[in-house]
DNA sequence: AGCTGGTGAGACGTTGATGTCTCATTTGGG
DNA sequence: CCCAAATGAGACATCAACGTCTCACCAGCT
């Protein structure tokens, strides 16, 4: 018996199952309960056996997704420095994690039953006060507003996500694609 | 009789159906055929007369979205004057279609049975050779590829267009808060 | 070697969405 | 005024996914 809470040494690694379904699942929200068995390489009973039914997955998905992008958030010290080095650590932090930010993001599906809302609107109230200390500092703009460019961060983790699980984008650049087109833009600035 | 093709006047607007399927839809992938008709405002019955099932449904999603954006495309005139200018009058004819291309950004499931996929390839062309076209010009950084900035820009009007369904970005800002940030970025230039 | 616990494969009943049907109603045109 | 066309509501059978179960198997531990 291992001293972990959960089961002995073949035993499922649970986190890895849930990644793999919040890839499938961010992709194709219609996708089987064997589907995501077997994407994760599992049979559908064993599945079956962790998570009682597709909502405990999908709410399982979403304690993991809100626990560990709390986690970066934690982890970035959005306080410290300037703004943009803060965005820069919370993106390089949020790299394992976009996977299932993208699902969380997609899926507001889970956002009926407003519970779990809480948690997500507590991590938005973290963020957003990033950008607006960021705007108080003088380093950002005004007229993009908080809660616009927190929505966008949240759009541009999920797209550069999909866009690394296709091949469009190399895995390499992920945080320097994201940060780069959030704080600088397309455009070609003079001083750059 | 009307003249046109569908029906009479007391007929369904087959494209205000799509429009309010795809809003539906992209947010709750899930939603029952009913769940669908009822958000459109018509029974079930009328929406299976119209639309054969789920799949036929997605399959004239997908044809209304290509073919409303590749309009739009079109119309932009992306060769003529500064990309940026092409850019701006690319989302500024995207606003009206911005549910749709959430929805088919969103859904890859339909790009499977790859038939409707060359029609997203010609479209990503296009847009990808605008974004080229501004680094030639040397209005767009080098260092952020086309590939990447095509796929930035569906990701902000999909992600733009839920926070305004979600009242959470006023509508009227659509197009200065995708183009901006887009553009220029969040972070405050000493030229601008 | 024997035991224990987790797993995979498959069978099985249940459930909910689906697709098709009928019928009453309404709307607009002849 | 009457008819044609389309709709909404509901009934109905079908079917696929779901959830539960059993059983055989395998890995690790004693």
């Amino acid at each position: 018996m291992s001293h972990l809470g959960y089961g002995c040494l073949m035993t499922v690694d649970r986190e890895q199952v849930l990644r793999t379904a919040a890839a499938l699942l961010s992709r194709k929200a219609t996708a089987t309960m064997d589907e995501v068995a077997r994407a994760a390489g599992i049979g559908r009973a064993t599945l079956h056996r962790h998570f009682a039914g597709r909502d405990a997955l999908v709410r399982a998905l979403e304690a993991l997704g809100i626990q560990e992008f709390e986690a970066a958030i934690d982890q970035a010290r959005l306080h410290d420095g300037t703004a943009e080095e803060a965005l820069r650590r919370l993106v390089a932090g949020l790299e394992p994690v976009a996977g299932l930010l993208a699902f969380l993001v997609t899926e507001n599906q889970l956002f009926e039953g407003d519970q779990m809302n809480e948690g997500w609107a507590r991590l938005d109230a973290r963020v957003s006060a990033l950008f607006r200390r960021g705007q108080e500092r003088g380093e950002f703009r005004i007229d993009l507003t908080p809660a616009w460019l927190t929505e966008a961060l949240y759009g541009l983790i999920g797209t550069c996500a999909w866009a690394v699980q296709d091949g469009r984008v190399a895995a390499k650049d992920f945080q320097y694609m994201i940060v780069e087109l959030l704080l600088g833009g397309a455009r070609r600035s003079v001083e750059r």
